[in-house]
DNA sequence: ATCTAATTCAAGG
DNA sequence: CCTTGAATTAGAT
């Protein structure tokens, strides 16, 4: 149950508490969304006494996640496993499913870095440790995926820093469930991030050039091409994002379908869309929810 | 084993 | 704060 007007999804006011574990070795597409309300036992998992516990090992890079503390809310009978030693884990998301998350909950899908660092420390225990680090690797993976698009600061709003978006076009880069490695990235050509690199005083540059897109289409093969038809984005010399106006930045591009572990799912965006979990009466062979949901260039090229 | 995405360290603007 | 690059780690096949 959300409630409107609400700034944060109410998930997030308990996510610090972590009360469920997901064992070694759980392969990501069968993790529980953050919001879900299942128990171990609904979801068929050994008992917390099998868990390995990585917290211990704070320092542990190169190990690989442990065991993954899902923020969820308390529940009734629910004990709270002992969070020195199971809490603080890794969460099993990459850099950019965090960032990903944060701007796509945002009401106006667009987050300055602190602002990400911020709900990403709200959320996960464990990145209230080791700031230095994995900010770092929050910046480089801002500057250097293109599905982050950098918005300066309008007159109106001033403040430091710029604001983070999605590019328009990345697509639901999670929505088959994986957050730890995307299949392919999402990348511009190289003209479109050179595009449009005088209108930046030009303010009205609502003109991205729009030619010159075969050779990528072929690069990011058809699918993913097709999402880059009509205007294209670019990024200006300084790297702002120009080639479109702040409304399609910020526009919310949810899906008609719903996947259980699309991010959607997982920030309780789409409850009322819940009921499409249904999974495809057993057709033949690929259905059309599947051939959707997997569909490798589509979904994953971002 | 290989391919390539993600993470980390870190210099330079 | 932002961009890059090189080196390393690590998912997925």
């Amino acid at each position: 149950m959300r409630m409107e007007g609400q700034e944060m999804p109410e998930w997030t006011s308990y996510c610090a508490e972590p009360v469920e574990v997901y064992p070694t070795g759980t392969a990501m597409g069968s993790l529980a969304p953050l919001n879900s309300y299942m128990t171990l036992n609904t979801v068929g998992l050994p008992p917390p006494g099998s868990y390995q516990d990585s917290s211990s090992s704070t320092g542990n890079q190169g190990s690989g996640y442990q065991a993954y503390t899902c923020p969820s809310r308390p529940r009734e009978g629910m004990k709270s496993y002992d969070r020195r030693t199971v809490g603080h884990s890794k969460p099993p998301y990459s850099y950019i499913s965090l960032i990903t998350m944060a701007i796509k909950q945002a009401p106006s899908k667009m987050l300055t870095l602190n602002e990400i660092y911020q709900w990403i420390m709200d959320l996960f225990p464990y990145y209230r440790q080791n700031q230095q680090r994995w900010q770092n690797s929050i910046r480089h993976s801002l500057s250097f995926n293109d599905c982050f698009v950098r918005v300066s600061r309008s007159p109106d709003r001033p403040g430091k820093g710029s604001f983070w978006a999605m590019h328009p076009n990345s697509g639901d880069m999670f929505e088959n469930g994986c957050y730890l490695r995307r299949q392919k990235r999402f990348k511009l050509a190289a003209q479109e991030k050179t595009a449009t690199r005088t209108a930046k005083e030009t303010e009205g540059n609502k003109n991205p050039e729009k030619e010159r897109r075969e050779g990528e289409k072929q690069e990011l093969g058809a699918c993913q091409a097709s999402f880059m038809e009509d205007r294209e984005g670019g990024r200006g010399m300084g790297g702002h994002f120009m080639g479109l106006d702040v409304d399609e930045l910020v526009r919310d591009t949810r899906y008609d379908f719903s996947h259980p572990f699309s991010i959607s799912s997982l920030m309780g965006v789409g409850e009322q869309d819940a009921m499409a979990y249904r999974i495809p009466e057993t057709s033949g062979e690929g259905s059309a929810f599947y051939q959707g949901v997997y569909s490798r260039s589509l979904l994953n090229a971002s």
